[in-house]
DNA sequence: ATTGGCTCTGAATAGGTGTTCACTTCTTCT
DNA sequence: AGAAGAAGTGAACACCTATTCAGAGCCAAT
C-alpha cells in the first residue's frame, strides 16, 4: 500500500461530509424536505451528485441523519430551558416554549422534519427523534404532577397532544398568517403555550404567569423588543 | 347530431363516476393518501387508467374532490352533534368527542385528508376542508366564551390546537397501540377529549363530566360495550 | 517523476407514476 | 342494418429523481 490518509485529508473528508449535512439542513430549512434531493443538495455543497454517495450510502441515510441532527440540538436546547426553570411547573413552561420558538425560527424545517411525508424511509430515526422529544415532555408533565401542581394523567398521552397542538397551530396549515411580525409572533407562541399549560391542567391564573416568564427569555432579542 | 345521452347513459356515467371517488376512498382509508394512485384506484373501480381521465382532469381533481366529500360529511356529523347537546360547553364537549371518533375510526384516510404530503396540489381543498372543520369548533368555543364557561381567548388559534392535539395524539406516530382494543381506544378518545376542553380552559371536574357525557353516546356500538 | 490507489465527476441508467392518444367498443338515431 | 359519435381501453410516453459507474483527477510514497 503505498497510499495513506494524511490527516489533512481526513480532516478535508470530515469537512466535505458536514458540507453535504449542512447543504441538506438549509434546503430543508428554505423549501421543506422535499426539496432535499440529491442533486440540488450537491450544488449547494460544492459537489457532484455521486460525491454524496461516497459520504451516505442512501438519500434515507443522509436525511435520517439530518433528522437525529436537528433533533439531538433541540432536546439540548429543551433541556438547558427546563433545567435552569425554579420549579416543575416553570420548567415544563419553559420546555414549551422552547419548542414553540423553535418551530416558529424554522417552519418549514419542522414540518418537515415531525410531518413532511418523504419518499424515502426515515420512518425510524423520525419517530425516534419524535419519541424523544415527547419523553423530555413527558418527564417534565410527571415532574408537575408529583410535586402537585398538576392533576394526574396519561402523561404520555398528554406529551403527545401537547406537541401536536404546538405544531398545528404554529406550523401548520392554518397557522396564523404574518408570523414575521415579531409581535404577532410572540403572541402566538405565548397563546400556544398558555394553551398547553392549560391542557395538562395547570390553572388558568397560574398559567399565564409562568407564559410571561418563560415566553420573554426565550424569544430572540429582535422578536422581544415589542414586549 | 344522430346521439343523444339516454337516461340509462347518464344514470352509468354517474355511477361510474361515483365508483371512482369511491374507489379512491377506499384506497385512501386503507393505505393514505399515497396509495391513491390512477393505475390502482382505476382497477378497484373496474375501469381503465384512461377511463379516469374522462372523469377527472387530472389526479389533483380526484383527490380535491375526495377531500371535499369527506370533510363534508364530517362537518355534518360534528354539526349534528353539537346541535344535539344541552348547551355551549356540551356543543362543544360533543364536537370534539365526534371528530376524536371519526379520526379514529379511519386512522389513514384522516391522517392522508389532514396532513400527509401528497405530490400533487391539493392545497386549496385540503386547506379549505381544515377551515371548515377548524372553523365549526371556533364557533363552539366562541359560543361557550359567550355563555362565561370559557376564559376569553384567541378562539380560531385555540381551535387549530386543538385539532392539533386531537390528531397528534390519535393518529401521529407517537399515538397509543392498540387503538384497535376498544377500551383502550374509547380511553384515548376520552383522555384526549378532556385534555382538549382543558386546554380551552374548562376547569378539570366540570371537563371530566362532559366527557363522560359526550364520548359515550358517540362511540358506536362495539366500542362502548367496554363501558 | 512515476506508480498505485483513492476520490470525484456527471452523464447514463433505472424505476415509478401521471397522462396521452390511436384504436376498439358501445350507444343512439335514421 | 348502417352511420355517426360518444365512451372505454391500455400500451406508450413523459417526467422526475435516486442511484450507478467508467473514466478523470488527485494524493502519497518511492
Amino acid at each position: 500500500m503505498v497510499y495513506r490518509r494524511t490527516q489533512q485529508v481526513v480532516k478535508r473528508l470530515a469537512a466535505r461530509r458536514s458540507a453535504i449535512l449542512v447543504a441538506a439542513r438549509d434546503a430543508a430549512i428554505e423549501g421543506g424536505m422535499s426539496a432535499v434531493q440529491i442533486a440540488p443538495v450537491a450544488a449547494r455543497a460544492n459537489v457532484a451528485a455521486g460525491t454524496v454517495y461516497r459520504y451516505f450510502p442512501s438519500k434515507a441515510e443522509l436525511i435520517s441523519e439530518l433528522i437525529v441532527d436537528v433533533s439531538r440540538d433541540e432536546l439540548a436546547a429543551i433541556r438547558r430551558a427546563a433545567d435552569a426553570a425554579p420549579g416543575p411547573s416553570s420548567a415544563l413552561a419553559a420546555a414549551v416554549t422552547t419548542i414553540a420558538v423553535h418551530i416558529v425560527s424554522h417552519r418549514k424545517l419542522a414540518w418537515g422534519i415531525l410531518a413532511e411525508p418523504v419518499d424515502v424511509d426515515v420512518s425510524e430515526s423520525r419517530l425516534a427523534c419524535r419519541r424523544d422529544i415527547a419523553g423530555e415532555i413527558e418527564l417534565r408533565i410527571a415532574a408537575a404532577v408529583r410535586a402537585g401542581h398538576l392533576p394526574a394523567q396519561d402523561t404520555a398521552l398528554a406529551a403527545t397532544a401537547l406537541l401536536g397542538a404546538l405544531h398545528e397551530s404554529l406550523v401548520g396549515p392554518l397557522a396564523p398568517a404574518n408570523l414575521d411580525d415579531p409581535i404577532k409572533l410572540r403572541d402566538a407562541v405565548q397563546t400556544t403555550t398558555l394553551l398547553a399549560l392549560r391542557a395538562v391542567g395547570v390553572m388558568d391564573a397560574r398559567a399565564r404567569g409562568l407564559v410571561v416568564q418563560s415566553v420573554l427569555p426565550a424569544l430572540p432579542a429582535k422578536m422581544a423588543i415589542g414586549a
